[in-house]
DNA sequence: AATGAATGAGCTTTCATTCAT
DNA sequence: CATGAATGAAAGCTCATTCAT
């Protein structure tokens, strides 16, 4: 079920362009503003060139393609994604505080309004490149699953939990953290909760879970 | 946190167009067939004219424009959202088995390539007007979240098990089932599970939920 | 050696556009004017669409691309070609006279500006699309030594001439004739000649021609 | 009729540019193998430093403009112009078959692809900048011509042939040998001819030619 | 001399939309 | 109501040329 976040899906690669000038950051940072403000289709290449404070023909000096500058991007914000930023306190002796923690974080920064912009525009590109959209999903969710199976299986191991299939349960714990407020704000029907919010979700994701995988108490703690 | 599918969110008005003649069904068959072979923004006006067996004209005398013509039909595609088709078989006796039909049969819909072209398209175009993901969000999912926390609310009725936020529960439930495949599906990274997947999926799911909602036997049967 | 001017060659048949309404005629005379005054790939559509007095978009209503307005319009003027014009006039009894008559005549076409342009055009998109190149020859050269050829068999027919091979004299004919002026006003090393200058060329190559092919004197006339 | 192979036509001087130094060949190579690989129009400047192994910028320290850069080259290519390579064997006692010979090798080395795409650019070019073809035309057709009226002076100087103007009557036999087939292949119509091929067209040139202008027995020899 | 990054005008083509018939 | 010809703005992309290094 997990996707270990190797090997990123290529699709087209950067081709020529100059090696790493500061002028490759600057076309960056405008199509980032230009991409989020409109999203992939309704954004020109003019459009970016003119945030970027360069000309048209120095985007195509650097990227093949809009496509390719999209690409990207995308590649480069894989290591910005929520799942890459959030981690669970390993150290924490209270389980459920630092799984309550990690999933507050998880789901103030999944639903930051940047987080779902590009979501947005990985999802609808993924028909006609699937590239961003994988590298995507296996640098997020991907990666999300890992950190918190990784967990499980310390917890495990420390006979602190019994877990059969600490994947599944990754993934099981992180789609009860996410969906219920995520599906919302991605479809547009609510916006981004606050920190009392996400905490109280983050709470009946923690407890459900933990009724399903019960802790087993420490006899000499 | 469930949204009643009520009060569909409306953008852009249909405006003129006559109420409901032959030639509006057949622009809205042609519509569905262009926008679900290629997307929102890489289907022209004219494609939609040309399945549709109108001229282009005809196109603007019944929709505004060409975001109404999609608005009008996600609308109408409401009613075959994945979750309108799947409901819990609350006459079965055993809990689990319906609970994992019913998931069973979401996964597979949910991951039909025609209901992946749909959410993407959808969520594609959330941005720029919103209409459409929100009214597609209530009939789905939140429809989704009422049918299994109505299903539950039953069996709680019915002293089968002890809730204490069901539709919550629900959330959480429904998160289980899709999330681990739907996100791959949805990102491009896997393709649809068949029945045999999906059912194994549905198995986890549910028993993940029934370990942390136990069912209570029922002493005289 | 001599190919009928049957079966144009085709390559980018006219594909949709309205039938043949005033708009592509229009088209076609702009076309032709912007064509003309600076070849095809120095000529943009924005110019034709300027000098047709359409917009850029109409263009594309009635052609599917740049190179088939091309070769619509070498299509429609392969009519008015040189050979298409000329013909040796039959009735004359001094053949001398009527073949040079036609020389004459064949050679003041070839090395109008307008005919040197058409060619020049022709010959330059014969790498990209050969199409036009080789409908304007069908109907050109292949055509002008069909005539000749005709008209040198009713000699040979009537006992005037002795020839075995009438096409190949034809073309010879023809060679003679067209080289000498052609080449040069075709290269640009020199402007078209006026009607004297024709003349005494067609001359030189019916002098030559009849000293090759002796006229064979009628007894009874 | 015959114009001189003597001071070519220039309109853009080569400007700056040094002497003739390696990089110079090497810049002309370069363009050598992009312009004939795509023509005038289609080949960059970009394509052309790429193959020449320099950088864009040198170009232009040679060259002031892509059309100086082309008109340099069809000058450089004056001296491989098929007529330049060919030659009547003067020694050869048998005119007829000296004629042949030559007539047969004209005809393969005109109908030569590479030739052919020569050909094709500079009449391309010819409207926008016609050095390049008036040159070609000197060192081309009138330097042929030019050889074959040296040899039938001779024959005439020898007493072997009669011929009141040599030059005419050179262009007109090259005229025959040329066109029958060159026409077809330059207009994209046939492709080049084989040596068999090529040798019967020749040799019904010369027997036009010769039938025309009979050869005088030498009673002597 | 040589480089190659940068430019910006210009290209062909598409398309949502309008409107006279 | 229905048509389809016409539009014009804009899109992605190319390329000859320049110039600071």
């Amino acid at each position: 079920m997990t996707r270990p976040p190797q090997e990123p899906a290529t699709q087209t690669p950067d081709a020529g362009g100059p090696a790493h000038p500061p002028k490759r950051d600057q076309i960056m940072a405008g199509a980032r503003r230009a991409f989020f403000a409109s999203g992939f289709e309704a954004t020109s290449m003019g459009e970016i060139a003119r945030k970027a404070g360069v000309s048209k023909g120095t985007l195509y000096v650097y990227f093949d393609s809009k496509e390719a500058l999209f690409t990207a991007l995308v590649e480069e914000m894989r290591g910005q994604c929520a799942e890459q930023l959030t981690a669970v306190d390993a150290a924490d002796p209270d389980v459920a505080r630092a799984l309550t923690t990690y999933a507050t974080q998880l789901i103030l920064r999944l639903s930051a309004p940047d987080h779902i912009r590009l979501l947005r525009m990985v999802i609808a590109a993924a028909d006609r490149f699937p590239a961003p959209a994988q590298n995507f999903y296996r640098a997020g969710p991907c990666h999300g699953a890992a950190i918190v199976s990784g967990y499980l299986r310390n917890l495990h191991a420390a006979g602190r939990l019994h877990l059969s299939d600490p994947e599944r349960a990754a993934w099981q714990f992180n789609a009860m953290v996410m969906v219920p407020v995520m599906s919302g704000v991605l479809m547009g029907d609510r916006s981004a909760p606050d920190a009392a919010e996400a905490e109280a979700m983050a709470r009946g994701a923690v407890e459900t879970f933990l009724a399903a995988f019960p802790l087993i108490d420490q006899p000499g703690s």
